[in-house]
DNA sequence: TCACTCCGTGTGACCGGTCACAATCTCGGC
DNA sequence: GCCGAGATTGTGACCGGTCACACGGAGTGA
C-alpha cells in the first residue's frame, strides 16, 4: 500500500473517518461496539479500519478514558522458580485479556526503595498485583495508595479474609501441613523445618503448618533453621542440621534449599533417605531429577497468577460482584528423597 | 492534608501553575528543567510542586511527546533461568533510567501468534527487547516493523555486525569452544553434545564451538542430541547417551538440561565422573550444589539484559552515537562432574 | 398534520501534558 | 532616555482518543 518511503505514522480515527466518510465519533463508536450504528455505516467503517491498518492508541484511550487496559506486577525477584511461575500465570491471563504486562523489582525492602517503586508502577495508570511472600512484597503492599486497585498474591493469611478481599493464595499451610505428617508417617520421631525467609515477623503460613502437624502428632518441636531463598542457603542450614546426629526428617521452605540441604548431608556423609529424609516444596522441574529425586509439595504457581489477574480484573472492571477464583490445592508427591528412618531398635 | 474522604485525582502542570501563580507553560518548564527559568519562579513552583505532591503523568507524556520511556520485553519463558536472569538485568538497568518495563511471552511459535504478540507489544508504545535465543524469537524479532526501536538477545552471529547494530550476544560460541577444549584436555577422546533447541535451521553458535574444538583437536565429531530446555529433555538425550559405552564426556546446552543427563546416567548406572564427564552452561545456581557438583561456563545474562537495555536507550535517545555495551566474557568453571576418562590402558 | 420519541450521526470540550510562537520584562550601551 | 538583545513568561493548538450533548430524520399516536 504505502509505497513510499516515508515512515508515515499510524493511522488514527479521524483518518478513518476520513477514509469512510464519517466522522471521527462515529468510528469511535464502532471500535467500541456501540449498538446505534447502521450497519451499512459499520461495514463502511470497518472496511476502512482494515484498509489503512488502523489500531487504537493504547495511550490515548488511557489518558481520555481512564481506563488503562494494564497490570504491574510488583514482585523482589523474577528468578526464583515460584516468582516466576506467578508471572508467567499473570502473563497468561492478562494476554488473553489483552492486558499489558509491567513488571517492577523490589531490590531492597528499605521503606523509601519499596515506596519508589511502588509510585513507578502506580505512573503506569493501571492495576497492580503485588507478590508479597517476602519483606519487601509485604512492605510494598502496605504502601500501595489506597485508591489503586491492587491484588496481593500473600502467603495463607492466618485468618482468611472474605471471598471479596482482593488477595490470592496457595494453602501453604496445608502443603507443609501433609509434607509433615507424611515424614512423620514414615516413623521419624520429628521434622526439622529449614525455612525460606518469613514475609512477616510472624511466623509464616508454612511454619504454621508444620507446626500443627508436629503438635497434632505430639512430636517434639525445633527452632526452624533459617534459610534463604536459593541452594545457598539450604546449604548453609544443612550443614548445621548435619551435625546433630538426631536429625532424621528435614522439610525445606522450597525445592531450591533442599537442594542446598542435600548437599550439605552429602558432604557430612549422612546419606539420604537412608540416614535423613528431606522434603522440600514447589516441585520445581528439576525436584524430580536430583539424586535422590526430591520429595515435595507441588504448588500450582501458575494457576496462582492466574487467579490473582482474574481476581484484579474483578476489581477494575467493577463487574457487579468480585468471585473468588480458586486455586488448586496442594498436591504431596512422593520421591526417592524421603523415607524410613535408621533402624535403631536393635 | 486532604482530610476530606473524597478519592481526589492526581494534580496536573495546572493545578500546580494556580498554586503558584504562573502559567502551565512555566510548570511544564520547571519539572523539564528548562534553563530559561527565574530561580526565584522555579522555587516557587518547586514548592507548589511537592506541596500538592505532583507526579507528571506518563500517559498524558506519552501520548503530548510521543517519547515513551518503556521498554516492553518479548520472551518464551520467563521461568528458565537464563531468560529470567536477562530480564532481571533489563529490569535493573531500565529502573535506573526510570524507564518502564513491559513483557509480552511467546507462547508458540506459530507466525500468527508471534505476529499478534509482536503487535501487542508494539501497542505499547516503547522500545522493544527480543529475546531470539529460540524460534519464537528469532521469529518475532523478524516481525518488528522496521520502524519500531528494537534490541534483540540473540546468540552468537556467525559474522558480527558492526558496532551499531542493535544486537547483543554473549560469546556462545567461545564459551562452548572453552568447555570443549576443557575436557579434551582432560584426556577424552571426544566430547557429545546434548543440544537446547536451536534458534534457527541452522547449527547455533554453541553447537559450533564445539564443533570447532573438537576439528581442532582432530577428534571425532558426532551429531548433537536434541534436548529441549528442561530437565526433562536432558533426561532424554542422557539415556540414549548413556546406552553408548564409547561415550566418556557429554556437553550439555545449558545446566538443567546437565541436570537430566546426570540422572540419566546414574540411573543407567555410569557414574559421574569416573566413567563419564558431564559440563554445562550458564551456571545456575543450583549448578554448584549438584552432586556432583556441575563444570559449566559461566554467563554473565544479568550483564547481557543491561546490555541489552543501554543500547536501546542509545537507539531511542537517539544519543550521537549508538556505542556497544560490553557483555563479560564466559568463564570457566570447574567442578566435580568432569575429570579424565577411565584408564583403558591396561 | 403536529408534537414526541427514538435512531443514527455530528460537534465541541476535555484528558494532561508538549510544542511553536508571541508577548512582556530587564538590562547594557549610546 | 531610548533601543535592541536576551531572558522570562504566557497563549493557543495539538497528540488521539472519549464523553456529553445537540441535531436532523423516520416512525408513531392523537
Amino acid at each position: 500500500m504505502n509505497m513510499t518511503g516515508h515512515t508515515k505514522r499510524p493511522a488514527s480515527i479521524r483518518d478513518v473517518a476520513r477514509a469512510a466518510g464519517v466522522s471521527y465519533q462515529t468510528v469511535s463508536r464502532v471500535i467500541n461496539d456501540h449498538p446505534s450504528v447502521k450497519q451499512s455505516t459499520r461495514e463502511r467503517v470497518v472496511a476502512a479500519i482494515d484498509e489503512l491498518g488502523f489500531r487504537r492508541n493504547a495511550t490515548a484511550l488511557a489518558l481520555a478514558s481512564g481506563r488503562t487496559k494494564s497490570v504491574t506486577v510488583l514482585t523482589s525477584n523474577t528468578t526464583h522458580y515460584g516468582y516466576a511461575s506467578i508471572l508467567q500465570g499473570i502473563e497468561e491471563a492478562a494476554r488473553a485479556a489483552s492486558y499489558a504486562v509491567g513488571i517492577g523489582v523490589l531490590e531492597s525492602d528499605e521503606d523509601s526503595a519499596v515506596a519508589a517503586e511502588v509510585q513507578r508502577a502506580a505512573d503506569a495508570g493501571g492495576g497492580l498485583i503485588v507478590i508479597a511472600y517476602d519483606p519487601a512484597g509485604v512492605r510494598a503492599l502496605g504502601a500501595v495508595p489506597g485508591d489503586l486497585p491492587v491484588v496481593g498474591v500473600v502467603e495463607t493469611p492466618a485468618t482468611p479474609p472474605g471471598g471479596d478481599r482482593p488477595w490470592v493464595w496457595t494453602d501453604d499451610r496445608e502443603a507443609a501441613y501433609q509434607a509433615t505428617r507424611h515424614l512423620l508417617s514414615l516413623g521419624h520421631e520429628t521434622v526439622h523445618y529449614a525455612a525460606i525467609p518469613s514475609s512477616t515477623r510472624r511466623t509464616s503460613a508454612r511454619t504454621s503448618g508444620w507446626r500443627q502437624a508436629l503438635r497434632e502428632a505430639g512430636a517434639p518441636e525445633h527452632r526452624p533453621v533459617q534459610g534463604s531463598w536459593g541452594p545457598a542457603g539450604g546449604h548453609a542450614a544443612g550443614r548445621q542440621l548435619a551435625q546433630d546426629p538426631s536429625v532424621t526428617a528435614i522439610l525445606c521452605g522450597n525445592d531450591d534449599l533442599a537442594l542446598g540441604v542435600l548437599r550439605a548431608l552429602y558432604e557430612a556423609g549422612r546419606s539420604v533417605p537412608g540416614e535423613v529424609s528431606v522434603a522440600g516444596f514447589d516441585d520445581a522441574p528439576h525436584a524430580a531429577y536430583l539424586t535422590p529425586s526430591l520429595t515435595t509439595v507441588r504448588l500450582d504457581f501458575t494457576g496462582l497468577g492466574r487467579a490473582a489477574f482474574a481476581l484484579l480484573h474483578d476489581v477494575v472492571e467493577e463487574s457487579a460482584r468480585i468471585a473468588p477464583h480458586p486455586v488448586s490445592v496442594p498436591e504431596l508427591v512422593v520421591r526417592e528423597s524421603s523415607g524410613p528412618p535408621p533402624s535403631t531398635d536393635h
